[in-house]
Formats: structure tokens, C-alpha cells, sequence
DNA sequence: TATGAATGAGTTTTCATTCAT
DNA sequence: AATGAATGAAAACTCATTCAT
């Protein structure tokens, strides 16, 4: 294993734990058991080493997204999928999910940060295309597809983040039939 | 106004700037045109400053919720008025409303950080009170009430955050549009 | 009870407690249960309050053995209650004690600093003289009984530190005769 | 000279001069000629960098007085050579031995506070030691060691700051024989 | 005589980053 | 390609003291 993906492993297990603030450089060092220097050899800063996570986190998303819808399935079907892996994404690395979808607004250097937004948009983007190609086939109501995309992925946040908190109240299965009936209910036209 | 007063309103303004970690007491202290001590002679320390304005803050809204409902409303209006009217807490500090949300995370002082979380669920508890009395009048959806305000309030923040920077897209009205009808499909029997 | 002894109760406490520099103005006048400007308004500083205290504590030992020794009594008496009266100074307030023969070495205000150890000294002084007497009478081996008498406060102090966490070893009652024997058998000529 | 070197002797120096609660680290750094930060580099807080400090000036002392023990000596000899040791110690480095013997009292965190009253109890212990041997050999009065060392020690060291005040009284052989005469006369059976 | 809000200089500590090796 | 000692700016927090009331 090369350094630099000690490097990121070790990072993007230290800034789920401390967020992205209170991750410091010199634990990431620590637990890649490189030399801090090496940081500094692999990435030019703090901000870029984590711009690379997210970028590498939100493009493994998309592929594995990309993969499962690769094949002729009904509508419900491409759904449930998507709202299924998202979940997974939500509930294997919460912090780092959360990360990626919220402790971005303020206080990242700029330059980064708009990079990073930028990621995230287009992950939103990717979703809301699967969503558009749908509207087109008239399962889905005449929304702005990109606030739509946005919208659940708010929400998926918020839920998981909610039911690992809370799992003796409800099982997983009840959590993804509860986002996949307000989604298709909310969202989809009586037809779906 | 006291200094208590002036060192609140600048904290607002810090913490929704900068996040709560790259808020500095200096500036907060700079803002309110007061000494640093001062700060520290009413407050007794950054974490508990920002739980203060985390504490006004849920309960200013819940305090407007309430006199809002407090009056005879068929169902729809009631919903709409609770969009709207966490939609303008949305709208109108957008940040501050992050930080309550979202970033709270991890990095912030464990004893502060669970009294926070304590009153962000006791806000939601509010909402899904509202909910739960509408599903035993039969107009929603035999849902878990709690997950389903967590998600609304994803929702909302997800979107607004959107709507926010991408205002030349949609009018307000679309957004506040938007979530009725996502909410109300979603969750709401045909009934409502 | 006047504030003044209110809070030279209270500072006696909070020095004996915390030290000299870790004691803090605040404490003393939170335990005083006076307004911090009592404080200022009583003593113009810290460094004074203190001296204060240091004052009237040496002059209460020195009061105190000057009335155990005004009466007839054979020089082994004498010397018994000397030693008793100070155990019972440094066993009832060591905390204090420890201060005022100790902690004054370095960082006290300088003018105030010298005022205690001027003090200090008329304390050593009070007590050479007793020697100064005895070794007139013969009793007491020429030395240099300032020395002696610093040398004998010093033992005093460090045994008694040491009894007051070593209390299972050994009684009171050993250690003042551990004291009695070391000094009279040291300073002493054998006609003693 | 490594930095942690000149941060060792300039900590010395300044804990000397000022006591440990008015020492700063700033001053520290600026006498050791290294940056802050590399004062935290080396030592993890201003607490451990002062237990460093006294567990190696103990150490130092134990083992020159072992060296100095290492040879055959009459009990006599010894005596002396053990009181010369200790007043080397105390009258060239009052101050550091003053900080080590007493300003341990309060004001210190607890945690090293309790670290560094074990070294000194240690110290004791190698200074009884010594007092049972000779007890076991029938030279020393029965008495407890440890007290009795603590005792020593404390008489050293008063009288030790009292001599650097008052050169001009009595001369060093003055002082070291005041002590051996108190100390043998006190503590040892005639026949020695 | 007493108050307590306000001050600001001073202190410890953190941590991203650099650089000689 | 890797190291780790060294840096220094920035941050949180403390506390003796002042002063208007």
C-alpha cells in the first residue's frame, strides 16, 4: 500500500471522527504511520487532501450508481435502487457523507471549497438527470428536477442521520419503504 | 442595548460567516464593540455562547409556529404556514440555520454538543407532534412521525440552501410550491 | 461581621487552598459573599490583601507564645510549648504556613515581597531571641541563633508537611517528640 | 546543543527567577532562542516541562551522593560528605531546589503534582535509607528515618536561604558545621 | 460603604506548513 | 520519496483592576 493511500484511508477515517476543523494533520499523519512531512509530499495542503477525498468519495457514488442502473429495470425498480445505495453510502460513512453534504459551507478556504461545491453539484446533477430522463417519460411530476435531486438527498441525510440514532425505533427496511413511498408518492405521477 | 444583546446579534453574524470553528471570539468580540473579557464575563465560553443562540434561536421558531397554528385552519393551511414559515428561518439566516443543523456533527465540545442535539430533537418532536395529530385525524400516512419531520427538515434546508444560490432558476413561490406538494403527495392521504 | 473580616476570612481559605497566584480575586470574593469592588474597596490590591494576612497571622503565633511563656516554667517547658504552639500552627494551617515561609521566594510583587520577608524575619528574630536568652543562661551551644532558630522553622514545616500525609506512621505525639529531642539533644548542652 | 537542551536550561533559569506560576513559556522560548512552538514540540505542556526539570535535577543529586557514598568512609565522613552534597545543591541552585522542596504545594496541576511529589518522596527515601543503615549499626537514635530525613531537608534548606541572605554574618564553614554538629548531636548516639 | 459590569494585557496552547537532510 | 524538527500566527481563555452608580 503506497503512501499516499495510506494517506487517504487514514484521512478519511479522521475527518469523519473530528470533522473537517477539528481533523489535524498531525493525526492523519499518525494514523497513516507516515511522517508528517510525507503529507506535504503527497498533498500541497489540508484543503486539496480533502478535496481529493471527497472527488474520489462523491465518483465512487456515481459509478456504483452508474453500474446498478446498467441494466433494463422498471422504474420502481431504478428507484428503489438508487434511494438503496445512497443509503448504503449514508449509513456505512455517515460522518463522511455528512462531511461531503454539509460541513462545507463556511470556513473551508475558498478556493477549495468552490471546488468541492462545485463535485457535489454535479453528483446532484447526476442524480437529477435520472430523474429528468423519468419526467420525460412522464412518471414524474413537473418539478425542477435539480431541487428535486437536492431535495432528497437533504433528506436521505437527514433520516439516516436520524435512524442510526435511534435503530431500536424502526428497522432499515422500514427506513428505506419510508423515503421510498414519500418519494415516489411526493414526486411521481399516479401512473408509477 | 446591553452587551449581552449586542455580543448575541454579532455572534449570530460570526457563526453564520465563518462556521463555529473559524468564528474567532476576537471578532465576535470586535463586532459587538466590546472588550474580549466581556465575552467571557457573559458567557462562560465559546461553546456555550453558541448554545445560547442555538437555544433562542429553535425556540423563537417554535414560538412563531405556534401562534401561527393558533388559530382555526383547515389542514393545508396549516402545513403550508409551517413551510413557510420554517422556510423564511431558512431563508432569512440561512447559515445560522446550518450550523444548528448541520454542523453540529463532530468537533464541538462533547457536554455542549449533546445539549444542542437535545434541542434540535426537541424542535423536531414539535413538528412531529404537529404530524402525529393530523394522522389520527386520519390525514397522514401511517408513518413513523419523527423520521418524517428529521426528513422534512433535510428537505427544507437542502433546498433553500439551493434556491439560495441559484435563485435565477425559481421564484420563491416555485420552492414554497415545490415542498407543499412533495410533502403533501408524500405523506398526506388523497384524502387531504 | 464587617466585610474587611469577611473577606480576610475568605482570602485565608483561598490562598491556604490554591497558592498565592492561583488563588484568584473572583474566589475570594465569591466565598467572602461580597461584590468583587469590596475587594478594591477594602485593599487596594492582591499583593496587599495578602500581606495583610501574613501580618496578623505572625503576629498572632508571636502573641500567642509570648503569653505561653509569661510565666515561670524551667527552660524544658519553654521549649516544649514553643514547639507545640508552632506544630499547632502548621498542623492547623499548614496551607497557610507553607505560604508565608515558603512561596514568597519569587514572583510576588516585588514592594510587597519584601514587606513579608521583613515580617518573616521579626518572626525568626521573636524566636532567636528566646534561644539568645537560653544560650546566655548556658544552656544553648554557641550558634548563631538566627540561623538556628531559621534552621529550627524549617524542620518544623517539613516534618509537619510530612505527618500530615504520613498520619498512620506515627502519632502527634511522636512527632513533637521526635522535634523536642532533635532540637534539644542538637542545640543543647548536655546540662539541658 | 539540541533544543531540547536549551529549552532544559532556559526552563531552569526562568522557573528559578520567577517561581512556576509566573514563569511563561514565552519568556522560555525567548531565553532557549527557539520559537514557541518548539517548546511544544518537545514537551507536551508547561506542567511536564517543569516535571522534567525536577525529576532530572533529583536524579542528578542522587547520583552524586551515591558516587560520593561509593568508597569507604567513617560514618563521620559520610555525614558530612551528604550534608556538603545537598548544600552544594541548595546554594547553587537556591531557587530551582526552593521550586522542587516547596512550591509544590498547590497551584500546580494535580496530575504532575503528583508525579513530582513522588520523585521528592523518592528522594527521601534515598536519604533515609541512608539514616537506617546507620541506625542498624546503632549510630543513629531510633527514630522514624523518613521523618527524620524530611527534617534534614527542610533545616537545609531554610537555613540555606537564610545563609545567601545573610553572607555577611557567618561563612560557609560556619553554616555546614552548624548543621553537622545539629544534625549528629541531634540524631546520633554518642558513640559516634 | 458597596457593587458588579466591563476591561485588556497576558498566558497557554494548537496546528498547518516549511525545509534541511 | 520520505522524514521530523522547527516555526509562528492565531486562538481560547484568565484575571487583577477600574469605575460609574
Amino acid at each position: 500500500m503506497s503512501s499516499k493511500d495510506k494517506i487517504i484511508t487514514a484521512a478519511i477515517e479522521v475527518f469523519s471522527e473530528h470533522g473537517y476543523h477539528r481533523a489535524s494533520m498531525d493525526e492523519i499523519a499518525l494514523r497513516a504511520c507516515v511522517a508528517k512531512g510525507t503529507l506535504y509530499y503527497n498533498f500541497p495542503n489540508k484543503a486539496q487532501l480533502f478535496k481529493t477525498l471527497v472527488k474520489q468519495g462523491l465518483q465512487e457514488i456515481m459509478d456504483t450508481t452508474c453500474q446498478a442502473l446498467d441494466m433494463p429495470l422498471t422504474l420502481e425498480e431504478s428507484i428503489q435502487r438508487v434511494i438503496r445505495l445512497n443509503l448504503d453510502m449514508f449509513l456505512e460513512s455517515t460522518n463522511f457523507a455528512h462531511i461531503i453534504f454539509n460541513e462545507l459551507s463556511n470556513g473551508i478556504e475558498q478556493e477549495v471549497l468552490l471546488e468541492i461545491k462545485e463535485l457535489r453539484r454535479e453528483y446532484l446533477h447526476f442524480l437529477a438527470d435520472i430523474l429528468e430522463e423519468s419526467k420525460c417519460g412522464g412518471y414524474v411530476r413537473d418539478v425542477n428536477c435539480m431541487i428535486a435531486a437536492t431535495s432528497i438527498v437533504g433528506m436521505l441525510q437527514s433520516s439516516c442521520n436520524y435512524y442510526l440514532n435511534n435503530k431500536n425505533e424502526m428497522s432499515r427496511e422500514d427506513l428505506e419503504y419510508f423515503l421510498f413511498t414519500l418519494i415516489t408518492k411526493g414526486l411521481f405521477t399516479t401512473h408509477a
